[in-house]
DNA sequence: ATCAGTTACTATGAATTTAGTAGTAAGTCA
DNA sequence: TGACTTACTACTAAATTCATAGTAACTGAT
């Protein structure tokens, strides 16, 4: 009876992010949390496995696979197999989650200015040798995001 | 005792986001959870009280309370008294609150690219009028983050 | 003076999630 | 044959989250 309440009220319930119009909200409900941010980082410099993720994060297996697997069904990462015998599956970015990296540049560089110090892993441009210091700019105007008064606007 | 070895690891813990190199998982361990997201960006629509808060979020004050505590004890909000009597404060972001807000565009950024659709709420320039369209760049090459090349350098 | 209403919480217990360890399936390699 | 690898699942314990109710300290209306 509980299970039944509790099911239905799963499907409407207004909380449930996915559905609301704010997209940030909409996105958390995907990546707002911890762990999927990270996993999301590792696979930007390269990891692709199981056991590569899960070595890098220190992460219980069983969350690594809850967490590849929902980040898969969302489109963010890709499930493929590069071995038959013994089959064998790695993740890979999609282009959702390749366009993800922006994000968690801001939030590095959010971090950079404050709670920087000590050691730190930096980032730099490959082509021009200089560090990578993230703004977020309106397109349109070029004006750093926080920089000019904003009107928002509700649906409906 | 469970309480003591508990503090004991919490503060050596590899784990431990807040001490690691990478200034991503440094943030994620302030603002890794999706409830603490939220409040941020209601806090960047205005909302300062409790019970904004409360009834914005649909959030159980105890979760609220713990959230408003923990960023306000990270620098991102500061608890200010509005009135003497009664005793009630409201919760203002501090500069490093008011510098999440890029983080936030891009997270609705690709949010808009990748979850958009339906009735979905919408920002503009005050000023010019026209919607605004955030890009994270790197403020040197002026390039979209994940157009170029990056070199990854570690610490030690 | 009393009583409903407001605001910002705390208390409590149940439900859910997360964590940690061990074990398993399907192989390969020496 | 036996050790090793990789990608998991099973299981239990611990921690967190949730929902609801209640409290403290008032204000303002009758």
């Amino acid at each position: 009876m509980n299970l039944v309440v509790s099911h239905y009220q799963k499907d409407i319930d207004m909380k449930n992010l996915s559905n609301q119009p704010c997209l940030i909200a909409r996105s958390l409900a995907l990546v707002g949390d911890a762990w999927s941010m990270l996993i999301m980082r590792d696979a930007h410099t390269g990891l692709t496995r199981f056991d590569e993720f899960r070595k890098s994060l220190q992460i219980a297996p069983t969350m690594l696979t809850a967490r590849l697997s929902a980040l898969t069904e969302d489109g963010l990462l890709e499930k493929r197999r590069y071995s038959d015998r013994p089959p064998r599956d790695e993740y890979v970015l999609t282009e959702a989650g390749r366009d993800f990296l922006p994000v968690l540049f801001a939030i590095g560089a959010w971090g950079r200015k404050h709670r920087g110090g000590g050691d730190v892993t930096r980032f730099f441009d490959a082509e021009t040798g200089t560090e990578i210091d993230p703004v977020t700019i309106d397109r349109e105007t070029g004006a750093p995001v926080g920089t000019r008064a904003i009107r928002t606007v509700l649906p409906g």
